[in-house]
DNA sequence: CTTTTATAGTAACAAAGGTTACATATTTAC
DNA sequence: GTAAATATGTAACCTTTGTTACTATAAAAG
């Protein structure tokens, strides 16, 4: 376990502070699909990710939703981390779209760190900042773009996380990750199809982005 | 000087604090649709909002803009915070919505009063809280409402920081706010007048919201 | 006072996205 | 193997939003 920090926090923080990590943090291995926290959960305890990827999806009162950005490994949940210093309700909703291993550290912890730990206070900033701009893009995406290139933008990181140009997943699920409608994903699809951008199969779309 | 720190900031810091920020900080009157920060601007310091009210805008790479949220007393923006903090920047525009005072603080004093006081650290991390959620209340509004909706409720903000139901702006103004065309807003508002929601003048409208 | 500019109203049309309906193919459950 | 459930393709149509064009009026500039 303490190999495993080092290898993926090591060039973060101190020895002390791994240290203190692998003493107090609960190292947990997550399946894809796994739904890591609901809207309106009150959080505990605050994840690092140390290996996979994490989907972070906002729902509207009606339960239409909308995904807002993956995270990935050496990331933490910066909406997490602000709820439990603010110990206020989860405002979104994380699913595991990996396999994932993650270090579940205790708030009580990281407030501690904070007055102790420059790396820390360094560390729990800069995610803020980095949570700041996904969501900015996020914003950007939603605003500023046509549907068709949403889609697409979605394809290339849902494959990016993955590690594959190939990623399983539906049209009925892409609807419901951009809050559109599973009739107007396939019809964009097809385009994207044509166009040469794709190429679909039942369960699975390959990406092929030149 | 100190005066005007200590009714605004005297509930959130010890005196000790508000000394330091009334000594190194700089007080200014900043008027109505003043340009306080420009996107790619390198932020040198931060401002505390002491009265009025501040719009937060995005840009896309066309130049087409997009409202994200107001601020108002007692709030900082976590936008310049992190761009301090991580010397990065800045990736939002700031226009004076109203006259404005605020005070000016270093980045290396805001840096140096992380670790002196625990208050202030609160603040810190309580501003960038507070900046999420509005970000994913501009997320809701974008992906989650039509146009009409996100026009009333566009006008009820406004209204609310300008402290009156009279809201001096162009059907063009708006348009640009809400990245849409003029034509498209006439037509909105239009509509919202017959529904008795607002009333329409030339470069005024009454907000009517009960 | 006259010209120019800014603001607003509105019609007509185009484009994007959302809905309904139905067909077909594949997989799963029994 | 057969029935049921899931996944996809596609046409037809509707609604919302965006565009172009033209009008009228008020304000500002000369």
């Amino acid at each position: 376990m303490l190999e495993e920090l080092q290898q993926h926090y090591g060039y973060l923080f101190e020895d002390e502070l791994l240290q203190e990590i692998n003493n107090v943090g609960t190292f947990k291995d997550i399946p894809e699909g796994f739904k890591l926290i609901e809207i309106g959960d009150y959080i505990k305890s605050m994840p690092l990710l140390v290996s996979g990827a994490i989907k972070i999806l906002r729902e509207d009162d009606d339960g239409d939703e909308l995904i807002l950005y993956f995270i990935e490994q050496g990331d933490t949940c910066a909406m997490t981390l602000s709820c439990c210093l603010g110990n206020s309700k989860s405002e979104i909703r994380a699913i595991a779209e990996t396999d994932t291993k993650l270090i579940m550290v205790p708030v009580s912890k990281m407030e501690e760190w904070l007055g102790k730990y420059k790396t820390w206070q360094q560390f729990v900033l800069q995610s803020y900042h980095n949570r700041m701009s996904e969501l900015l893009e996020a914003i950007d995406t939603i605003a500023f773009l046509k549907m068709d290139e949403r889609l697409f933008k979605y394809l290339k990181d849902k494959a990016m996380v993955n590690h594959s140009e190939v990623i399983h997943v539906t049209h009925q699920e892409i609807a419901r990750d951009l809050h559109t409608s599973r009739v107007v994903i396939s019809r964009l699809l097809k385009t994207l199809e044509i166009n040469k951008k794709i190429e679909l199969h039942r369960n699975n779309i390959k990406v092929i982005d030149l």
